[in-house]
DNA sequence: CTTATATATGATTATATGTTCATATGTATA
DNA sequence: TATACATATGAACATATAATCATATATAAG
C-alpha cells in the first residue's frame, strides 16, 4: 500500500540531483531512487489504455442509464430505448460501446436482442462508482 | 437482483401495446409493465451525469497511469511527470481532473505538492477496473 | 523587495466522440 | 419471394477534451 500519513521517510534519504540550471523542473526534481523502484511497478502502457478504454466507456450519460437499467432487469433494445427517451439508432450504438468491452451480453430472440449486463463482475464495478459519488462530495447537479 | 437466466417470466405476461402504425418502433415494441415498473427505480439524470463524470475522468490513459502511480506512493507533481514522463503542466492539468472528482487529495510541502489516492475506496475503484480488463478478454493493444 | 523554483491555469489547437439521418442486415410471416 | 419490423451501422456534424505554450500564483531564500 501507499503511505501517505505523516512525513516523507525514505523518502528524505534519497540521492537528490536538484538541476540548478533549467527554468522549469524538466529533468527531474526530486527522489530519484523513489522514481526508480516505482517505475518497475508501473502498468504497461497498453494495460493503462486498455483500463482507459474500460473507464472511458462507464464515462457517459447514456451509457451509465443503460447500465443503470440493465442492472435492474435485462431488455431488448427498443424497451430501452422507450425506456430512456432515446432513439433506436441511439441506443443501439451505445449498446455496441458496451459490448465491445464486454459490459453487455446479449442474446437472440426472434426480432429481437435481450441485453443484459456481462456478468456479477460488472455489475460490482458499476456500485463501486455509485458508492464512490454517493459520499456526499461534489454536490453539483 | 436482476434476472438473466433462464426465458422471460414476467416479461411474457404483459400487456403488449404493439404499435403497428409506426415504421420503426417509436412509441413502444414491448413490455410496457415492465418499463413502467423499472422507470422507477432508475438512477436520476443528474446522477446518472455525476457517476459518468467520474468514470469519464477514469478513462483517459495518462490519469489511469497517475492513478496506478499513486496508488503505490504519494509523489509530487514533478516526480511524477518525471516518472510518467509528462510535461509538468499536462499532469498538473490532469491532477485537477482528478482533484475535481476526488480521486487524488495533496497536502503541500514548502513549494512542492504531494498527492495521493484519496482513499481506499478510490483504490478499490481502482482495482475494480483492473480486474475486469484482467479476465482474458478483448487482448487488444 | 527580488530572485528562483514548484505548481496552477487560461487560451489555442488537434483529436475524439455522441447523436442524428439514412440505410443495411436479420428474422418472421404471408 | 415479398413485406414488416427489430436491430445494426456508415457518414456527417457538433461538441468535448488532452496536450502545448505562455503566464500566473505560491513559497522559500537572499
Amino acid at each position: 500500500m501507499a503511505r501517505n500519513t505523516e512525513e516523507p521517510e525514505n523518502r528524505l534519504s534519497e540521492s537528490r540531483t536538484q538541476s540548478s540550471d533549467s527554468p522549469v523542473c524538466e529533468i527531474l526534481c526530486v527522489h530519484t531512487d523513489l522514481i526508480e523502484s516505482v517505475r518497475k511497478t508501473l502498468i504497461p502502457g497498453g494495460q493503462a489504455h486498455h483500463l482507459a478504454d474500460l473507464f472511458k466507456t462507464l464515462g457517459d450519460p447514456t451509457r451509465v442509464r443503460i447500465m443503470d437499467a440493465l442492472a435492474k432487469n435485462e431488455f431488448c433494445v427498443c424497451d430501452l430505448a422507450e425506456l430512456l427517451g432515446l432513439s433506436q439508432s441511439a441506443t443501439s450504438h451505445q449498446l455496441r460501446v458496451l459490448r465491445s468491452d464486454n459490459l453487455v451480453k446479449y442474446r437472440r430472440e426472434g426480432k429481437m436482442v435481450y441485453y443484459s449486463l456481462d456478468d456479477d463482475h460488472v455489475m460490482a464495478l458499476y456500485r463501486e462508482g455509485l458508492e464512490h459519488i454517493s459520499e456526499g462530495r461534489k454536490e453539483t447537479y
